[in-house]
DNA sequence: TTAAAATGATAGTATTACTATTACTTTTGC
DNA sequence: GCAAAAGTAATAGTAATACTATCATTTTAA
């Protein structure tokens, strides 16, 4: 990526945390290393203690940035969702051409995702990991239309949006653009999943990405 | 559904629970109310505990039973995917056109569920919704390898089989058949879910089932 | 340089997710 | 109809989790 991009911040909801992460060395240590450590444990055997003794800090400290482990993990998925938003848009603006839009749309949230120098203490590949294994535990609990209501999953919903208008702009008839771009988006990540860990459930391996299987689909289901 | 069919027993892998719960009164009580609990509680504030208590048993006799929550879940999901690819084979058996055989696949897997009454002590209505709401947790684990090393997963896997098999003889010439099952299942749940808590990201709502959303899917993205 | 903000150290609590043991009750096989 | 076996209940105990609270120390910024 651009050098001159290296400045940019990925925007989070502030309820999110109760003490920006990206506003101290701490913070951002909490942030880098609780990216590594959810990678090895899953999120489920991650603790706040764990992430403490890694860092060589106290579980006190973390619980300063963030409320539980439920906020950490909104937080490292939104901050993904926004930056694969500000890819999404970046990599589309000046194509005009809705076909070759949409497509690049696709290519951008489906394929496989590369390390981003641009943001230092993040590692994007292994964020990525993270979206694909448990992005979804983000959403299924209890709390989600609250936490829907104070505003924790508007970048996806951002991003989301954009992929519906674009689908929208390729064929003004389809009449399922908002689903649609809602397959795209979570059936990727799935897809990665099953790739990884149930190869008989789709044909996507080393060499066809999922993202390969949703340009398929777009070009075949929308009227060009 | 057929009183005739009131004998049917769904087939779970034995490894999956320690004592088979449809063996005793108990063992169904525990699957009974734990599809009640989960429900009103969310998977994660379920505990052996508070179902003990519910049942006024204790919870040394649930883990008679069930090792621990996660293959209880298990449990749970394996017979709600047993259930769904015994009505599939039952309502698409003498289809004989593909076309129609896929579509009555796809409505018997995506519509939204009514009760059946073959079984008596399992709410199918409330089992779909801890399927919907927690289906994933099952297998977004460390120990996914393992568990579908041992057959945990098999009859959601001959499940997408079967459809991707229709989907084949529909249109032999579609290159991704296994990856198009996966997405009718997997997404189609998500679809329920969306249509409950992210209104904005489907067009599916009381009217439009993901079901609609599904059928004109394939019905345009296929050679028919 | 001083106060305020940030971090660390330590302790404590309720709950969870079990395991273990013993006792009691019900079923069944002879 | 009775004994053995199988099933269930009662109780206790443990390590870990997910926090909260307090106070001391260090860092930073006006």
């Amino acid at each position: 990526m651009d050098a001159i991009l290296k400045n940019l911040k990925i925007t989070i909801n502030e309820s999110i945390f109760l003490k920006d992460p990206e506003s101290s060395d701490l913070g951002r240590r909490i942030v880098k290393y609780g990216i590594i450590l959810i990678n090895e444990l899953g999120f489920d055997d991650f603790t706040f203690k764990k992430l403490a003794a890694h860092i060589e800090s106290t579980e006190s400290s973390i619980y300063r940035y963030f409320e539980n482990k439920h906020k950490f993990l909104i937080y490292l998925t939104s901050w993904y969702w926004g930056w694969k938003e500000y890819q999404l848009v970046f990599a589309t603006t000046n194509i005009t051409d809705p076909v070759e839009k949409l497509l690049t749309a696709i290519e951008v949230t489906a394929r496989e995702v590369e390390e981003d120098l641009s943001f230092n203490h993040i590692n994007e590949v292994l964020l990525n990991k993270i979206v694909i294994n448990e992005y979804s535990k983000s959403y299924l609990t209890k709390g989600v239309d609250d936490e829907n209501k104070e505003g924790y999953f508007a970048i996806y919903k951002r991003l989301s949006n954009r992929i519906k208008e674009m689908i929208i702009d390729v064929d003004s008839t389809y009449p399922y653009p908002a689903s649609l771009a809602s397959t795209i988006l979570a059936d990727a990540l799935h897809h990665h999943f099953l790739k990884n860990h149930f190869a008989s459930l789709t044909e996507c391996d080393e060499e066809t990405s999922p993202s390969h299987y949703f340009k398929h689909l777009i070009l075949n289901l929308l009227k060009l």
